[in-house]
DNA sequence: TAATAGAATTAGAACTATTCTAATTCGAAA
DNA sequence: TTTCGAATTAGAATAGTTCTAATTCTATTA
């Protein structure tokens, strides 16, 4: 555990939104101004392939990265942009059931328009 | 619509695979040498608006463009790549009745190892 | 048929996000 | 304290996509 990946995940910790690479960047260079670019993703592209954050890709905006607390799902609002988490029931099961083998795995992101925005 | 459009449907519809925007411009030269990329981005970009075509992406992978049948979801074997289509029962009125509002569309990914890859 | 206007296309430059490379630095273990 | 491997740095390189400006189509009108 590097001095730069704690501070990575302490800024992924204390962030409540899902953050570009280049926040994240910006954020870190504030506290060790030596930082670099690669570095913020040497260890986000390392953290994500053990399952630590999750790399989020949205059409149309830069990958954003979420820490991973429990599995959840994402609600896009089409209008604002604006990205939440949800917590759904697990279709993991459901899905299994439909396909017809194992799983390991999946993505859901919904579409709709956020309250704010429809008034 | 244009004779570039056209063939680019054409290409579309007669692929059963997922193409990537380079490999539709390497399949459009063929018969239109003088057609440019940005036509074919043009083109994909407005029908993907249209909701003609389904801009697709896949994490590590190029954006890939699918024409656009029924919905359905996309199945992705983490070991070889293969993207297969699936055609689930739709989620849109159980995720409404989680989410508790009127959703738009959903785009589900799920991750597996196909039986060839298992094997 | 000829002229016109607007839309689409072309070519290639520009841009952005991400990855790669090579040199340097760090940090743990001997 | 030295050594060695791993991680970091800086910046170049790459890939995918978008932008821009000039050109070419196409349909419409005279």
């Amino acid at each position: 555990m590097t001095r730069q990946r704690e501070l990575i995940i302490n800024i992924l910790k204390q962030s409540d939104r899902h953050l570009t690479a280049d926040e994240i960047f910006f954020l870190a260079k504030l506290k060790m101004p030596s930082i670099a670019m690669a570095t913020i993703y040497n260890n986000l592209n390392a953290m994500n392939e053990a399952g630590l954050v999750k790399r989020l890709h949205i059409d149309g905006v830069a990958d954003c990265f979420d820490k991973i607390m429990e599995p959840h799902d994402h609600l896009l609002c089409d209008k604002c942009g604006k990205i939440s988490d949800i917590k759904l029931q697990s279709l993991t099961e459901t899905l299994e059931a439909e396909i017809g083998t194992q799983i390991d795995d999946y993505e859901l992101t919904v579409h709709y328009v956020c309250p704010e925005c429809k008034s």
